[in-house]
DNA sequence: TTTACTCCTTGATAGAGGTCAAGCTTTTTT
DNA sequence: AAAAAAGCTTGACCTCTATCAAGGAGTAAA
């Protein structure tokens, strides 16, 4: 079975490709394995690619002026992550992206991506698509981030994701909710 | 001048796009003129506009089950705001968009914005481009959320947006900014 | 110029959750 | 299998900020 397999089945919930579309796609994809706790993206650096997870669990985080890490996002199987910010904008990137899992991912460089969506019109709308959903979703974070208390966005985590909840460290996700991770544990303690 | 400079500046500084397609584009566009504290989109009804800010300023909240507001965007001109979730999956609004002043929009039906996004593919490049910044933007406010102090994301706020933060009422920053009226009103007296 | 909103400020109080510290458990490495 | 590293739990304490309550200021309406 293709390693491609996985995002073009992505791609074709959105759009429908030609074989030749799916052809060029696939020839920008650069395969890359990296172990547990290694760095896909470092401050200072700039992130070159939009990442796609074949295999494994990356998460992106951000360390503060106190060493602390807050986690951007976390990401399995078919799931997307970059620094956004730095990937756009060819700046260095102010985020870490750290493997917690062997895994093997697929790398698409910023000039391939916009050279082909701006050739190939259903690739654009695939992107465009995809990106609506994920901005729709970041919203929904924002409003539980301000609105819920920490023991609710806990367990909201832990019952929309179970299977990344029990997949990961409990302090990864307790900086993903903005959390202490002795408060993660007095909440499980307490049920 | 015309109402629709200040949308086809905007894509203007993406893509470019021929007479015929801006004749397109603009034609989908409903002009619609709101009075302060009138509802764009309600609970309820499925937010079907995709919408511009002409002139004035809207905001974007939440209501919980307590009562409590809290405001996921804030928009002036040149903004875009919706309920994305309701108006991509043509399923009820959550949340309401509501004038603070009177205000100018401009609004696109979902169905015409994906007929011409899929037909006019500098279209579709234009809103890709500007949603991947949307969300770039998005993240950024989500460690905000979950790595700052209420004081650091006020201050924050306010030297980044001072035309926004002495535009709206204090209350409608401080619930954009998940803190309380009073915090903010005695964060700024310490200063 | 009263009345009535709307919005902002200030004080008192309480509680959620952060921090620090120590010990325990599990996983990884040698 | 022993040692080391990584991750989790629990207790004590404390701080930030939410909440409740009351009053003040500014603006719009009558």
């Amino acid at each position: 079975m293709s390693i491609y397999k996985g995002i073009l089945d992505n791609i074709a919930r959105y759009v429908k490709l030609t074989d030749d579309e799916i052809n060029e796609f696939t020839s920008i994809l650069k395969t890359t394995r990296i172990k547990k706790r290694q760095f896909v993206i470092q401050p200072g650096f700039v992130s070159e690619y939009r990442n796609y997870i074949v295999e494994g669990a990356v998460r992106v985080f951000y360390l503060d002026d106190l060493g602390k890490e807050h986690t951007v996002s976390i990401g399995i199987e078919d799931w997307f992550f970059t620094d956004f910010h730095s990937y756009l904008n060819r700046t260095p990137a102010e985020y870490y992206a750290e493997a917690l899992e062997d895994s093997l991912i697929l790398q698409m460089k910023y000039e391939d991506v916009e050279e082909l969506c701006s050739r190939i019109h259903p690739l654009c709308q695939y992107f465009r698509l995809y990106i609506e959903r994920a901005l729709s979703y970041s919203n929904t974070r924002v409003i539980s981030n301000i609105s819920k208390t920490s023991e609710e966005r806990y367990w909201e985590y832990v019952n929309k994701y179970p299977q990344i909840a029990n997949r990961i460290p409990q302090y990864v996700l307790a900086s993903y909710l903005g959390i202490s991770p002795e408060s993660i544990s007095r909440i499980r303690s307490r049920s």
